[in-house]
DNA sequence: CTATATTAAGATATAATACTCTTAATTCTA
DNA sequence: TAGAATTAAGAGTATTATATCTTAATATAG
């Protein structure tokens, strides 16, 4: 499985915005700050996730995102297909184009079955349940693992 | 799941070796024409997976490159770890970095099982049974469906 | 109505990946 | 030994993904 940067970003901050809990606009400059992502990249994803419905946004003064329904109707496969589109797991096993019933790859029927685990996997995932984990958003890494900081989750 | 092309083109080539199941040197020019791969391109990845013991190259007249080992013994896994690299079933679920069991990510148990799952399916899929299922290595989607072709498998 | 806060959109910059070309090294054959 | 066949290696280009900056649009508050 591998998603792209854009996609972590915009599921961290899902899940930050519903472990917050509230019902106002939240900016994204805060988010950006407690999430340690770029204040202008972490722009570009939202406004994909809100283009998408997954989030509402509001200019000016008390502005900011906020999550477009309960965070229990937004699944992490939400977010994925928002951002990173629903290629990952409606094509072929190993992105094989080309293959299909007619004509299916080597590995096409025991990948179906993986398939349907792991898209049935992302779509219990609720922000909200990813949330309440409590799984610190904010960079666990950083006291970890010092190699692998490329950031995230 | 997703691997990159060079990835993808490595596979092709090696489940064609195994295909051809014969000990002696097959041209890179011969493989990219009956792959439709760059014969450039190919070189690189064929390169790739030289370095890493799954092909021995020769040089020369009648030289080429071949499988280093039976196709029995070598793995889609192989192949992938070659080119791509073993970040991909190493790392977290959502290759989230920083996760670990000190502190999991809200995906990582479920994840772990999946993991592994994939990897025994990856490890179980020899180039010989690839090529045994006879899967048109050499553009099946030509045939099957025109907007999808980007090359492969 | 003006100044300020904020997201949206577009333009640019950098990095990673994909792909191509050129030259070097090796080996065979005649 | 010369020439041809072939992979290896390195350099160059193209495309895509990531990241930053600038300007525009929208809304609030005073």
């Amino acid at each position: 499985m591998y998603l792209s940067k854009s996609c972590i970003h915009g599921l961290r901050a899902g899940i930050l915005l519903a472990s917050k809990n509230s019902n106002s606009f939240v900016t994204i400059k805060q988010l950006s700050n407690e999430l340690d992502i770029s204040f202008y990249f972490l722009t570009k994803v939202l406004q994909q996730m809100t283009k998408a419905g997954l989030l509402e946004s509001y200019k000016g003064p008390n502005g900011g995102v906020k999550l477009a329904r309960e965070s229990t109707l937004i699944s992490f496969m939400d977010v994925v297909e928002a951002i990173d589109g629903k290629a990952l797991l409606e094509d072929c096993a190993l992105s094989l184009p080309g293959c299909g019933i007619l004509k299916p790859c080597p590995m096409h029927d025991q990948w179906s079955v993986m398939k349907q685990e792991i898209s049935a996997m992302l779509n219990d995932a609720t922000l909200e349940k990813l949330a309440e984990m409590n799984y610190a958003v904010k960079n666990p890494g950083a006291e970890i693992d010092q190699l692998h900081k490329k950031s995230f989750f």
